[in-house]
DNA sequence: ACTCGATTCAAACAGTTGTTTGAACTGCCC
DNA sequence: GGGCAGTTCAAACAACTGTTTGAATCGAGT
């Protein structure tokens, strides 16, 4: 399967990289829109152009093509919405609003790469061996919220009590994300064209959450 | 289809709506757990005790039977996890605590009744008519959320501002039904066994969001 | 020119899906 | 008992699924 031989390592598996990048390109964007089940091989293979054997000869079949998708999406994840980097004069105040707008534009806008898209369906509904992707996708984004927030928190709040107070702050952001149809029914159609923009939407969830980490100790 | 005529409303008729409600009561719990895709028509079939044909006969086809299950779901919700029904005298504040903790109880606990989950699975994935589902289902839950956090935030917040902060308490408590895996993974196991049960994770969001409501105007 | 492994291709395969058919059964009414 | 609408049933249907096959094609090495 697809073995590169000593002789001809230039033209034919060149040739063979060539229809498994067409084949992931193609099966990324569909794949973080409709999941592995939503999908057919043949959808896939149509629009990569190539065979629908191709899939059994450079992957095996369909399950681990999908795998094989969000490895490579993994790899090379779009460096795009990078988080800022903060210089030591930076406060904390202006780190939250910076975190919560990248994160906020990482899942809102309509035009994030798919890269970007599939790995958030992966992280939502966890499947198989997702766990390291949680690893090194979403806990450093994290590490750095909590010790965002942490330092927003007077006293001295515990490691347990600032990973709390950054879950919440994940929650008002992933709200949007994943309940977005029924938010914009319960506030009006209206509104929520007006209102829950990006940096609308940023400067609440900042406020809030800047008031209660602020407030912390007196609520004890 | 199942047309009741001026004679035999009894017994023919009564079998009817048995195997209707037999359909219902064995699709419900499916359709909970694996949505509509992820279901057969034989599984249900089955676990019914009744013949394949009679989703169709009964039903049409299995999307009207998916659609009746929702109904049927909304229609006889158990109405476990009620909200408590304060007097006068209960503060705003134990209002909150009452309603995240009914909250969290309906979507962590891992026996709530299938109709629940069903309806809760349905307003997470916005499929089609499930606007009326929000509206009778949703909507009255989060006018009273919002009701108790305008009378929390001090001066005289709007009713888009009270909306907003209503969102971030009902963000707080959805991260954990949606990203449960993912919260396990990144404070530890053991910390979440012992930290995020319903109990503590309701004293939590309520802190937070009790701080953040309080310190509100100051925060503009 | 020929060989030979790598790769592609059209076609078929085997299984599952939702749906439909037409006959059989049920129980009420005349 | 005969008629008859309502209801059930086993079987088949048609469409689609992921997968496999075996021959055809390609292209570098000799």
């Amino acid at each position: 399967m697809a073995k590169a031989t000593s002789r001809g390592t230039s033209a034919l598996s060149h040739r063979s990289a060539e229809t498994r990048c067409k084949l992931l390109e193609a099966a990324g964007p569909i794949f973080a829109e409709k999941g592995l089940n939503g999908v057919t091989v043949r959808e896939i293979c149509g629009r990569a152009g190539v065979n629908i054997a191709a899939i059994h000869y450079h992957f095996g079949d369909k399950e681990r093509l999908y795998i094989a998708t969000v490895r490579y999406a993994r790899e090379r994840r779009a460096e795009q919405y990078p988080f800022p980097d903060w210089d030591a004069a930076v406060s904390e105040a202006e780190r939250l609003h910076g975190f919560v707008e990248t994160i906020l534009r990482r899942m809102l806008e309509p035009d994030v790469p798919w890269q970007t898209r599939l790995l958030m369906r992966e992280v939502l509904r966890p499947t198989e061996a997702c766990r390291e992707l949680v690893e090194d996708y979403f806990r450093p984004d994290f590490e750095r919220l909590v010790e965002i927030v942490r330092a927003l928190m007077p006293g001295r709040p515990s490691a347990r009590e600032a990973r709390q107070a950054a879950l919440s702050v994940m929650g008002q952001c992933l709200l949007y994300r994943i309940a977005g149809e029924i938010v914009r029914q319960l506030v009006s159609e209206d509104e929520y064209e007006e209102a829950y923009t990006v940096e609308s939407l940023t400067d609440h969830i900042c406020r809030f959450s800047l008031a209660a980490c602020r407030a912390w100790e007196s609520a004890q």
